[in-house]
DNA sequence: CATACCGGTTAAGATTTGATGAAGAGGCAA
DNA sequence: TTGCCTCTTCATCAAATCTTAACCGGTATG
């Protein structure tokens, strides 16, 4: 009972039997489920360490599947291999951001699905799961209340400002490139002059006074929010 | 360089030179080659991270590269997205099973090409195989923070060297001519002097101090990372 | 030894890049 | 409507970075 247990969602018989056996012979418990209501259901009792699900499902579609396994906080973990027939499919997969951790085409070889299957079990599970506060440095930013907090004083951002210092937060040190802030402060909105990121930055700058020096630009590339402490700051700190 | 790289290879300037341009735009590098044997060279000394390629091609056909492609260790697992002419001709492709990882029919429009591509490079499976840290030798590079270090303190470098060592690095051992520095690290015009590279590595070698040897000079040829930490004399008994 | 070739070095000039200030353009509520 | 507030665009400047070209010394080759 130390094996882990994988729950084979797949009304294809011809699928699931040979994958099912495989997976067996690879040491993992396999339970078989063939419409995505049952499959739905057995998920949320089983509670499996991992997840392969059809996207084509008789009753319920495996998109809607996955989108109801991450809606449970009992089931938002799992991983969930997603197996598809073709190569667009995954486009409107990822397009629809269901969360899917992996996704196989159909047809597949037996023994690179197996790798795909171990290598996700292998993953740390850090992923991201849904967070509304982000602290970092002294700046503390609640994205359901819309609040930017630096160590006392309530910072009035803007909404661009507020998204664009979000994004930065969430990922210290990871340097992101204009189109990529872009991206994440304005949507999908991918027609704008790049350099526009630029006077949110500033503005961003200006509102955290002297921990502007936080917001790091990386000539060349793009900004990066700071990862270590920086010494001006510590020393502002220590000064309020 | 936190930037993802493509490979362009399609001789019809009337669909590489807007297609690199709205790839630019969207914060990719794109390096573009406009026959199969150049492509294909490119592709071993680059390691894109993801590659364009017409099915039909000077020199040497579309296909003939993407077996190639496949064929090299080093090149296997790069997503190759293929630009056919006709439907019909996917089904070839397909049939061929070369492996390529989708497919746009020419005429297409820029907009839904680059989302593929984007689909494409956020596939999970590639994602985790897609490397974003090289370290050899006490050096590592970090392209996602844009980061170099060197055993304990951080190297400035600037954008083109830190691409000149983040091509070096990758290979150690493998020796580039000048024109494939020039091109790693300049990413667009291939046509520029091609004694800028030697100025490129002084600078460099002045940053990495002590550890400017590993930045070696091949009489004739061009550069390379020493892959050995001490003298040739081991592997040379090795060798022979 | 002479010579052509090659890479190292240097500095000046050209180019690119980001910061900044300011001027519209909409949006929205009073 | 007017009066903010926010976002975008543009022009300009200074600094960082890249390229070019000239000069130098080492090396292979005859």
């Amino acid at each position: 009972m130390s094996n882990q247990q994988i729950l084979l969602i797949d009304d294809e018989r011809g699928i699931s039997d040979p994958l099912s056996y495989a997976l067996r012979k690879e040491g993992f418990e396999v339970t078989c489920s063939y419409d995505g209501q049952d499959g739905l259901r057995r998920a949320q009792s089983l509670l499996p360490d991992l997840i392969i699900l059809d996207l084509m499902l008789p009753l319920i579609e495996g998109l809607e599947v996955c989108r109801q396994l991450r809606g449970d906080p009992r089931t938002r973990e799992i991983p969930v291999l997603m197996l598809t027939a073709r190569t667009e499919e995954i486009d409107e997969v990822v397009g629809f951001n269901m969360g899917a951790d992996d996704y196989v085409t159909k047809p597949f070889k037996m023994k690179p699905l197996v790798q795909r299957v171990k290598a996700l079990l292998r993953r740390p599970h850090l992923k991201e799961q849904s967070v509304d506060v982000v602290s970092r440095q002294g700046i503390t930013l609640d994205r359901l209340h819309h609040r930017a907090v630096a160590e006392e004083s309530e910072l009035p951002l803007t909404p661009t400002e507020f998204k664009l210092l979000w994004t930065l937060l969430r990922q210290p040190g990871r340097t992101f490139n204009r189109n990529e802030l872009m991206d994440a402060s304005r949507g999908e909105d991918a027609n704008a002059f790049e350099r526009t990121i630029d006077v949110h930055v500033r503005s961003l700058r200006q509102k955290l006074g002297a921990r502007a020096v936080l917001v790091e630009t990386v000539r060349g590339v793009g900004y990066r929010f700071r990862d270590e402490p920086h010494e001006s700051v510590v020393t502002e700190t220590n000064a309020i």
